[in-house]
DNA sequence: CTGTTAGCGCATTCAT
DNA sequence: ATGAATGCGCTAACAG
């Protein structure tokens, strides 16, 4: 299928101008006659003209497009993340190529691939929940260009970080459910890959620890966060000889699919068991009774994440920083605890 | 900030071979030696080396990327729509690009320039609630870059659709509720620039009709899908002398709004005031009642759209089809209705 | 202010 | 089976 493109050349004729005039009043460039760069603004306008980005970014090695690679699309936390992103960066002048993992290692290291083959000029990264090796990702640093980690970050690598304070934000949620009297709290918790797991969980025993509560390892339950799963989870929980009276999840997702099972079970929540999420998702404010939470500044992370990354790539190769950005949460008290 | 990039020269000048010999290894012509394309092969690896698409890209002047607009990701139905195109646009070799046009017509134009700049080899588009003039989008079918449009389609331009019978979704919805008793049924319905407004409150007219339900204009109530609004139309219903005893909302958000404003006004639902939506949002099946909502296959749609843009791009620009794929609806009966 | 020249990285004719 | 030359559409020196 032979499409025909529009080029400077056709303007260039038509006009009998130079094709470097052309190319110079199409860019705005100052050192043009008023009225021939009016006049080529004009044709180009009516033969639909559009430049050819692929042409420019060849010579400018720049194409202004920043890729962002996230684990998924289902909850809606990622969707706000991208928002974010794409505000920030589209103000900046950059455009957005979005490739979700699907949290596969495999689709991830395709998704990298296709960035550099497309030479972005900088990438959004949120780990899948399989990768524990970052060399597909070390290759963008070898390359010089720029990478800024959000929520599911890399601690092998120096590069910008955003992160909330997950410690702090699971310490605040389980010592709200130990100052409502629970006693026996579960907790439902990430895949060990993930650091976000690990420090969720340390938010957690140094709340049962502030309280004196002890540790008890059978409450808690690491999982892949597959919430086909939950349910053999909660199961289990209930049906040991102390059962916990409260659970402590990992995720808002996970948090909705506790609720729904116990539901099921015939219990009541929170009377029986109460639940705690994370992420405050769109879903917790509605779910039946309606979800305790953490929340995360969604799009916040995602504008500050663009806004670091785009000011690493206006920034020289040699003073990168790799600061990390740890925002705030806060615990929102709703009706299931 | 100066990249270095591997290119094929370098690799032909360590193995002291042409240009052209590596790039035909590399792109796996069988003309070339078994031995020679492996040395080739293994350094490429070794030294990083990536393709340039855009440089291929321009020589062969097919990008494999196609575009996406869609009007908003805060629902989940456009993310998961963006999900099923993705899928198969990905296992026939193409990339993506999504932009969000925010329900505005400007950005609309702005993305679909991007579009055009970045040499997508088609699109895909929902269109905004705003969109009345249409030439950005037929700017592509003039330079034979095939278009597809979902949900939110363009009656002026003669391309593939793919939409679900929203009539019959409506009119299903609607006889449902005038089977449950119900009497006076309020709409609140969508933009009239959106045909799908037009469709559903066509099917909305037919179900009354059937029933032998007078038509009453009072009860429906165009709107801008705008949240916030809702509250002030669900009073302005519940203060008519004859109030409505159901409402069949445009979409799953609205009823969501719906089903928040009469709780907070202390009616119950469905006792007092019925609800029902419509394409089974994620949220729907969580919001305390259930959602009564009408379901579209969304992930079935962007399989089906993108399907069809690649048909499209692969096909000769002679043969152009206009297929309109019309989805079928189910309706979800939950709690609130 | 405008034109000329050179190449960005690569696939693709032609040659050999 | 390999090499040399041409050009995709455009910008960026370099000249006037």
């Amino acid at each position: 299928m032979k499409r025909h493109q529009v080029t400077i050349v056709d303007i260039a004729k038509a006009l009998q101008l130079s094709k470097s005039t052309v190319s110079r009043a199409l860019t705005g460039h100052p050192s043009v006659k008023a009225d021939t760069r009016q006049a080529v603004l004009e044709l180009a306008e009516k033969m639909d003209y559009q430049r050819n980005m692929l042409a420019i970014s060849l010579i400018t090695r720049k194409t202004n497009t920043i890729g962002i690679i996230v684990p998924e699309f289902t909850s809606s936390y990622f969707p706000n993340v991208t928002i974010g992103a794409q505000e920030v960066a589209s103000k900046a002048g950059y455009n957005t190529v979005i490739c979700q993992s699907n949290e596969s290692y495999e689709t991830e290291v395709a998704n990298t691939k296709v960035m550099l083959a497309n030479q972005v000029d900088g990438i959004l990264v949120s780990l899948s929940k399989e990768t524990r090796n970052f060399d597909h990702l070390k290759i963008f640093q070898r390359k010089g260009i720029p990478i800024v980690f959000f929520n599911r970050v890399c601690d092998d690598m120096d590069v910008p970080k955003v992160i909330v304070d997950d410690f702090e934000g699971a310490y605040k949620a389980v010592s709200h459910l130990l100052e409502r009297g629970r006693k026996r709290i579960a907790h439902l918790c990430g895949p060990t890959s993930l650091r976000i797991s690990e420090k969720r969980l340390n938010g957690y025993k140094a709340a049962l620890k502030k309280y004196n509560v002890p540790y008890d390892e059978s409450l808690v339950i690491p999982y892949d966060l597959n919430t086909d799963m939950v349910h053999i989870y909660v199961t289990h929980l209930l049906s040991l000889p102390q059962p916990p009276d409260a659970i402590f999840a990992i995720s808002d997702p996970t948090a909705i699919e506790i609720i729904q099972v116990i539901k099921k079970k015939g219990l009541r929540v929170p009377e029986d068991i109460a639940v705690v999420g994370f992420s405050n998702d769109f879903a917790s404010g509605l779910i039946h009774p309606s979800l305790t939470t953490v929340a995360q500044p969604v799009k916040e992370i995602g504008r500050t994440a663009a806004q670091l990354l785009i000011d690493q790539i206006n920034r020289d190769l040699s003073d990168w920083k790799s600061i990390i950005r740890v925002l705030k949460t806060e615990l929102i008290v709703r009706e299931s605890s």
